[in-house]
RNA sequence: GGGUAGGUGGCCGAGUGGCUAAAGGCGACAGACUGUAAAUCUGUUCACGCGAGUGUACGGUGGUUCGAAUCCACCCCUGCCCA
């Protein structure tokens, strides 16, 4: 018997944490936050991180773990929500996995087995500086299946494929391979009548975030770390950054904002839409 | 009223006789995703058709030409300058 997990997938402005949170008080479950912007100290409005009345005392796992500067991988989010998970089913109570990002979801819940090689950045910056085509062609005599799937991608797969080939001195294909799934998934998203009608939550979303001070998050996040790459990389902050960069007046930038939210939303549902689980028909 | 620059596909913008259903960019849509993932990358984008193809299209109406987004005439509209 495999254990049983609830995982509620959505894209952004969608309605899972609410719905997640609803579920957890139904089922006597704790959260197992899948988001790649939750797990950062201070990444509050604008990463939508739900408050302490709108969590209702239901734990909340996985948020405000790290500082920005700190770069989580999907290795940790792997090491650190299976842990979890397994002390959540421990206490017998139901885990529940709420988040948007696709990734986490699919190393988790669906079991790939993630090679063990940590980010290598000087390799990383030699690799960077070949060109796309030479990266391929070594590719090609190392590895020849990943070669293959990736002969079309971007420079920036071709470049991890070849640091995992050639740190474990085997080939990339050969380390990443699907399991057997260990759990138990049920899969759920909040329901969706279209995607005008998630276009326009967004939109709203975005303007109670000014009204809820993400111009002023945005300057104190500045003030307190500088540019640093998770920062200036998440959406909110980076469309307000060049605003207070005086590069766009703040109702472009407001605008801009808005659309980078949805076709960041219309990624996501691209990830979700693949499971057929999750019947997603907007 | 006079002068001048211009009106191109959802938007911006290149194109100055045939190689043009019209570069490029943006947007939109679709897809990929195994340690950067709110990241990064790929494809499609006038209509109909599986397709060869057919139709319609560069402000409007006429004209020149075998052939016009491109040349000519008149008209309409917009920006700027002068009155």
């Amino acid at each position: 018997m495999k254990p049983k997990v609830i995982a509620v997938a959505g894209p952004t402005a969608s309605g899972k944490t609410k719905l997640a949170i609803e579920l957890a008080e139904k089922l006597n479950g704790e959260i197992i936050s899948a988001d790649s912007r939750l797990v950062y100290k201070g990444f509050d409005i604008a990463a939508a991180k739900p408050t302490t009345e709108e969590r209702k005392g239901i734990p909340h796992h996985l948020i405000d773990i790290v500082e920005p500067e700190f770069d989580y991988s999907v290795a940790d989010f792997y090491d650190d929500a299976k842990k979890v998970l397994y002390d959540i089913l421990k206490r017998e109570k139901t885990p529940i996995v709420a988040g948007g990002t696709g990734l986490y979801f699919r190393v988790l819940l669906e079991n790939y087995s993630l090679p063990r090689v940590e980010a290598n950045p000087e390799l990383r910056a030699e690799l960077d500086n070949r060109d796309k085509e030479d990266l391929l062609e070594e590719l090609k005599k190392l590895d020849l299946t990943s070669y293959e799937k990736l002969k079309n991608q971007n420079k920036r797969r071709i470049v991890r494929a070849l640091e995992v080939t050639k740190t474990l001195n085997c080939p990339f294909s050969e380390v990443s391979v699907q399991k057997e799934p260990e759990f138990d998934v049920e899969w759920i998203c909040p329901e969706m009548k279209s995607r005008e009608e998630l276009y326009e939550r967004i939109n709203k979303r975005v303007d109670s975030m000014l009204e809820d001070g993400l111009i002023d998050e945005t300057k104190s996040l500045l003030k307190k770390h500088g540019r640093i790459k998770n920062f200036v990389c998440t959406i909110g902050y980076k469309e307000i950054l060049s605003y207070l960069d005086e590069e766009r007046t703040l109702e472009d930038a407001v605008e801009l904002l808005k659309q980078n939210t949805r076709r960041y939303a219309k990624r996501q549902l691209t990830w979700f839409r693949r499971n057929p689980d999750l019947k997603i028909t907007i």
